[in-house]
DNA sequence: TCTATTACAACATATTTTTATAGGATTTAT
DNA sequence: ATAAATCCTATAAAAATATGTTGTAATAGA
């Protein structure tokens, strides 16, 4: 298993979970409501929003009333923002982002096999927004209903 | 960072060397000589290619004078073979490979994103063999003499 | 046949990172 | 004031990442 983290797993669907209630209409949303819905301890997501606010990916609004929002609309935030904020980089291997850490990069034939996959999926990460995820799932909402009940 | 474990990196690390030193020439090479080149710890290396003897990605021959070599000719070799023998899958997330995994998968607006990104790499590991890497590994080669003694 | 070399196996141990839970402090609307 | 939230810190549990030890088995070459 190539792993992306639970960090990075967590924190897009809580990232695709606030932009869906966003756009039907909630203000704040409340981190506890989230933890229900997608099944995640309340206690997990409280660690795992902190980078995603330090990042303004979303905002917070303290006490009795309070929650979070979208830090910016969610057409302007793409998955590679969420998993840069989480995991650090975007990228399968250190190497790829940092030429210091390790000496044998020029020479490391794996080297270009960790380069090109990174490419790739950066390049995937970086054109898919919270936007298009909400519309890919209108679709298929409106797929199995048509499953359920044709004609 | 989307984790490719060191499994994975030291695996194909392994391969590649394994490849390398059979074209120029070796008949069975000493687990020792890799780990000395690749920098990496010889007790690891021996955990990491029980996986790929299991696969059949390389063959043993014991005693003194044995060592390893490749199970199969470079060209037959993808990276997609190295990275399923030792981390199960060449997949992000468990629930791509087992819909038994995760019970929302349905309703899930992650879940599209996690399939398209496993698919492009796993297509893009499908595409590579051992031979492709030593190419590469030669055309870097030759770059570098040419630009240490130009014309 | 003896010896050195090498793979193979079964553990034990240690360290670090990931994953997760817990308790309480702080802020704020009502 | 109180309840409802975020915020902060500590700790626990599990997995990944190694390293160490003590062998056994196979084989080439002297």
């Amino acid at each position: 298993m190539i792993k992306l983290s639970t960090k990075g797993r967590y924190g897009t669907r809580l990232m695709v979970n606030l932009a869906r209630r966003q756009r039907l209409g909630s203000e704040a949303v409340i981190l506890k409501s989230v933890a229900e819905e997608e099944g995640i301890s309340i206690r997990y997501l409280e660690q795992i929003i902190i980078p995603l606010k330090i990042n303004k990916l979303v905002k917070s609004i303290r006490g009795a009333g309070g929650g979070y929002c979208l830090g910016r609309k969610a057409e302007d935030i793409k998955i590679c923002d969420i998993l840069k904020a989480l995991e650090g980089t975007c990228s399968l291997v250190e190497c790829v982002e940092d030429d210091q850490f390790c000496e044998k990069t020029s020479t490391c034939g794996a080297y270009e096999i960790w380069k090109g996959a990174t490419d790739l999926l950066r390049n995937y990460f970086e054109s898919v927004s919270l936007e298009d995820i909400l519309e890919i799932g209108n679709k298929k909402t409106a797929a199995a209903k048509r499953k359920a009940k044709p004609k």
